[in-house]
Order: C-alpha cells, then structure tokens, then sequence
DNA sequence: AAAACTAGCGTTATAATATAACAATATGCT
DNA sequence: AGCATATTGTTATATTATAACGCTAGTTTT
C-alpha cells in the first residue's frame, strides 16, 4: 500500500509518503503527459491544475473561480472552471472528493489507478491511497452481485494522526 | 457478504438478496426501534421514511419535498425534509448516497453497520452489501495512516445485471 | 399553576454547487 | 484562405443545502 499526503502540514512519522514535484515540476509532468496523449493543456487548464496543485488543501470550484478572478485578466464564470475540471479528471491529473464536494491533485497521475482517500475533518488534509487489496475486495463484492463496476468512490473522513 | 437490493426489478438470480418487509412492516421496526432508543418517530419523520422506502431507486431530497407538497395537508419546504432526513439518518434508517445526492433505506437499521454501494447508473438500482473484509482493509488503511476513521463512502457506479 | 426550557416544525431567505444553451474565438487541417 | 472542430466566453438557470428566526406544544422546574 501507497500513501500520500495532501497537506500542510509536515507529514514526516508517515514513512511511506514521498515526495511530489515542486509544482512547477508537476505541471511539466502533466504537459507530458497531455503531449503523449495528444490532449491540450491549455493556459486556463493549466492555471486551473496549479491553483489545485498549490492549494494545500481540497478546493471547492467556486473558491478555484474566486482565484482565477483575482490573479488573472482572464474572465470566469462557473463553467469556465468546471469545464477545466472536467478535462483535468478525465485525464487523471485531479480527484473530485464527493462528500466534500472538492478537488484535489493526484498523485500519480501517469498511473490511472483507483484511490481511496483519508480526509480530515479538522485539518482538512487529504491522504491519498491506492490499495490494491481494497480493490481486489471491491472487485469480489461487484462479482458477487453481478455488477459491472466503472467508477468507485472511497472517502473515509475522520481525524487525522497531526489533529489527534 | 451480504447483499441487499433496492430496486424495481426481480433480483431472483442473486441467491444471496433476501426480503425486506413492507413499507408496513418496517415503519413498524423502525417505530419500536425508536422506542428502545427513546427518539420520536414523528408522523412527519415517518411519512418521510415511508416515501424512501417505497420509491423504488435513490431518491432525492427535493423529489421528497414534492411528494409531501402533493400527498399531503401538511406544508414543506427543504429545511421539512432536510431535518426528517437528518433524524433518519442519525438513527441508521436511510444512507444518504453522496456521489448522487440521494437516499435510500437501510436493509439492517438495527445492526448500525457500516456499507458499500452498488449504483447501477441506468436503471437507478442500488444492491447494499456489508463486506467485513472490505471494512478490515479499511480499517488496516486507516491505521496504516494513523488516521482515526469515523465516516466511510463507499459507492460503486456501473451496470448492474438486468442492464447488461 | 406560572415560568422557564426544549424539541419539533413552520417560514422566509439565501448560500453553495452545478449545468444548459448559445455566441465568439482560437486551432488545426487541406 | 476556407473549413471543421475544440475551446472559451457569456448569460441564465437548475439543483442541492443551510441559516435564522418564530411559533407551538409538551416537559420540567420552582
């Protein structure tokens, strides 16, 4: 199992996170990968991606239209930002958390893995996981019902080890 | 594992769905039920619950209000629903589905256990499934990331059988 | 019994999240 | 250049959820 932190605060007692790119880095990242998959990271996808990437917590759409507002000429409205959403999840560089109705970067986002992710409910950092024994469950319970699965959602909310 | 159906059509291939009683039966339940725990199954809260447990597919807040609007004296606006929805909530009667903002009934509300979801995303079908196993690896996830859980999602979309 | 307290609900208003529909512009292709 | 398509701008509106305040009825306290 692989965990990795969505943070701000330091997250050194979790042996198991790594370390992320500056974001400049992880923006090259995804320009790569959009150059390979032949998609188009525009500077308004890309502005969109950063201010997810530099945000140290879940960010809401509406609070990612307010920063595009203010540090840009650019004009914004809802669907200019949802529109970017949409294309950043598409292409796996971002997760929509459901039960908080926010955003946050992935973590590998070459990897086009399921995630489940550790929210915090003080705090609101997010630890991402990709548990591949979670997943083979959850592959065993959609076979026992029948049930051809394209999409999960695991969001566990609670208190993490910092806020304790 | 166990799994439960909400659903408007025969699940008769799937050894492992039992019944449920009626709509009937299970306000009864969910009435001494609420005796034992000293809570009030008012006839609002009642008439709520009797709504999610007849319709047949997840069913939205707003969908809720509108029923009550039309099959009743009494007045509503969100916050009647919102506040029967929290009640029933509260006392394990419905889920609340959060990747589709809508509620269903609890197959078990005696057994306050934790649950997984299977959406079918064409005919609105929802199958409960409370997978133990699925939960240990949730829990090892979370003490692995020294996180104290306190709320799991868990919501599977895809095809369910019929709809193959 | 009167006063204080509380749970539940009514009521109005508004917040927060998300999408529809159509117009304008930019980009890539021949 | 001319065409097709993708992207973005723009306006309007749909959908989901909560805040705030007041009323009523039942319960407890004095």
């Amino acid at each position: 199992m692989n965990i990795c932190a969505h943070t701000h605060h330091d997250d050194d007692r979790l042996h198991s996170v790594h370390e992320h790119g500056s974001v400049k880095e992880r923006i090259k990242q995804a320009e790569e990968i959009c150059d390979e998959a032949g998609a188009r990271l525009t500077p308004l996808r890309k502005e969109v991606l950063s201010l997810i990437l530099s945000a140290k917590a879940p960010i809401g759409a509406y609070d990612l239209l307010a920063k595009l507002k203010n540090s840009n000429e650019r004009p914004a409205a809802p669907p200019t930002v949802y529109r970017s959403l949409e294309f950043l999840l598409e292409h796996g560089f971002v997760h929509r958390l459901t039960s908080i109705n926010a955003f946050i970067p992935c973590c590998h986002p070459r990897e086009g893995h399921q995630a489940a992710f550790l929210i915090c409910q003080n705090c609101h950092s997010v630890k991402e996981t990709s548990a591949n024994d979670l997943f083979d469950q959850l592959k065993s319970i959609a076979d026992q019902g029948h049930f051809q699965a394209q999409n999960s959602v695991i969001e566990i909310s609670g208190m993490c080890q910092q806020c304790q």
